[in-house]
RNA sequence: CGGGGUGUAGCGUAGCCCGGUCAUCGCGCCUGCUUUGGGAGCAGGAGGUCGCAGGUUCGAAUCCUGCCACCCCGACCA
């Protein structure tokens, strides 16, 4: 018997693992900080890649693939790129391994299979990606370039949690070269609405967009947007985030360009990318004490049928309706499973459909059968009724626009009601380790400042909001003047 | 790397202080029958080098030493 889970519990890693685990979504690896995804699991990650992917193409941008390794040299041609990153890289230092000589049917590191040169796995790829930009680019005539790669990823993080931050995680990263420094800027402010669109209208959570302060800014970056999600603990997460890195990958990689007025510029690049965090978010957001729960636009099973009998004869005519039901529905679109196992009892699969978040469910029994009826339930508001059975097909789609549309409402009206406004330090204290949640208040603009409020609470600058008013004020910790409210959160 | 904790069946655990039918219980798994409108019931069964290596002892899951792994807190983190 699962154990009830308690969406703001104070272990709340502890809901979130369990969740994890009883939706069948991942696992931890035997390799430390990594995880298994599996197949329910990935199946939802297919839909998030093949959604950004049409939206990619759709802005003109192409996929390629870059290597996983990347050479010491190169990676450190970018100062500030591997100051950042140097801290949590794996690094390949050979390339054999050979019998033990002490320990017999063991195997050793082969001593004498030392590489010249260390290979860094990549945390980022930025490097090799310019260094290779470099050799492709001579003319204006060959900008822009827009590029996008589906990769993993390793940063050695010391510590780890399932989705949101684990060693190796999958992602997609995109990289561009332009002619200006405006199309770059363009671009990077583009990409970062692409993200605001997908993970809102597609995983249905509300994001709020910005930009980060120079100390949360990506290692090379000169502006970095971002997109800033609520969950339901009042941490923030950050679901994705999209930089304009000016020309400090073109100077390090020398990339210059012939412009139309006969002169060498430097490129001027962006970098953008969301991961398999967003499956985090997803999870954070939407789930509540009864499992997962998912926007339809997101659900690898829309519908699941579940047939109630007690007799073979029973089964039988149940399985005749179900089928049908089943391909009219997929004959619209959407993914039905009819769960005809024998082995398991209804109540038995409500609960695990339930438990996966799938939107939306059918019973189907003898008195249904009976008076052409089936019961409907919906996963969000575990609502059932009772329907004729020739009103599904048309019922099915508006209950999940229905579904998607109020999910998002619901996470709308929670990041609502966990920001506040707060124009004094105790207050914003009192907030911050008692409700939780976003908090919107002045800033100085000050590095001192903001370590010292991240000191004192924990909390950091999430982002200097995008469409927030620019109402000036002072500055909630050194009252000195500000111009806008930033948002501060305890973060993931 | 500092501080704390834990390692017993696929999972979750009792036992450890006080050494001796102690390897416990639940879930899961297998077989059979009965069941099926919200996680089935009964009966029977399989499954464990008690993290690893030493030591103390007539005897170690239990005591001692070393090692390893994992978890939490901190440092760290786009």
């Amino acid at each position: 018997m699962a154990k009830k889970l308690t969406t703001r519990s104070e272990d709340y890693s502890k809901w979130y693992n369990e969740l994890v685990v009883q939706a069948d979504l991942a696992e931890n690896a035997a390799v430390r900080g990594c995880m298994v995804i599996k197949p329910y699991g990935y199946a939802i990650w297919e839909k998030m890649q093949a959604e950004l992917d049409k939206k990619f193409k759709a802005t003109g941008h192409q996929n390629a693939y870059f290597p996983l390794f990347v050479p010491k040299s190169l990676f450190e041609a970018e100062e500030k790129n591997a100051e950042g990153f140097a801290k949590e890289c794996a690094v390949v230092t050979h390339y054999r391994l050979t019998n033990d000589p002490d320990k017999p049917g063991k195997l050793r590191v082969d001593p004498q299979a030392k590489l010249e040169e260390e290979l860094v796995v990549r945390p980022t790829s930025e490097a090799i990606i310019w260094n290779t930009y470099k050799n492709w680019i001579q003319s204006y005539r060959d900008l822009p370039i827009l590029l996008n790669q589906w990769a993993n990823v390793v940063r050695w993080e010391m510590r780890t949690r399932l989705f949101l931050r684990t060693a190796e995680f999958l992602w997609q990263e995109g990289h561009t070269a332009h002619e200006t420094k405006q199309e770059a800027l363009e671009e990077a402010r583009l990409m970062n609405q692409v993200y605001a669109d997908f993970v809102e209208n597609f995983l249905a959570i509300p994001v709020i967009q910005g930009v980060k302060s120079a100390s949360e800014r990506f290692a090379g970056a000169e502006e970095t947007y971002c997109i800033e999600a609520l969950m339901q603990d009042g941490k923030a997460l950050q679901a994705g985030t999209s930089h304009f890195l000016g020309q400090n990958f073109a100077k390090a990689f020398d990339v210059k360009f012939a412009n139309k007025e006969g002169g060498l510029d430097y490129v001027w690049a962006t970098s953008w990318g969301v991961s398999t965090r967003l499956m985090g978010a997803l999870i954070m957001t939407h789930s509540d004490d009864n499992g997962l729960v998912l926007p339809p636009n997101l659900a690898p099973i829309h519908l699941a049928i579940v047939p109630i009998y007690k007799t073979e004869e029973q089964r039988t005519a149940i399985a005749e309706v179900a089928e049908k039901l089943k391909s009219e529905l997929e004959a619209v679109g959407h993914t039905v499973k009819f769960d005809n196992r024998d082995n398991f009892k209804p109540g038995y699969k409500f609960n695990e459909y339930e438990i996966k978040g799938v939107p939306l469910r059918i019973a189907i029994g003898p008195r249904d059968l009976e008076n052409n009826q089936v019961e409907i339930a919906r996963r969000d508001t575990l609502e059932k009724k009772t329907v004729a059975l020739d009103t599904v097909t048309t019922l099915v789609p508006e209950l999940l626009a229905e579904m998607q549309e109020q999910l998002f409402d619901r996470a709308i009206a929670y990041r609502t009601e966990y920001t506040t406004e707060v124009d004094d330090f105790e207050t914003f204290k009192t907030v911050l380790n008692e409700k939780g949640g976003f908090i919107s208040a002045h800033w100085d603009g000050t590095r001192e400042t903001e370590e010292a409020i991240k000191k004192a609470t924990k909390a950091t600058i999430r982002c200097l909001p995008i469409d927030g008013e620019k109402s000036a004020g002072k500055c909630v910790f050194s009252g000195k003047p500000s111009q806008q409210r930033v948002l501060f959160a305890k973060a993931y």
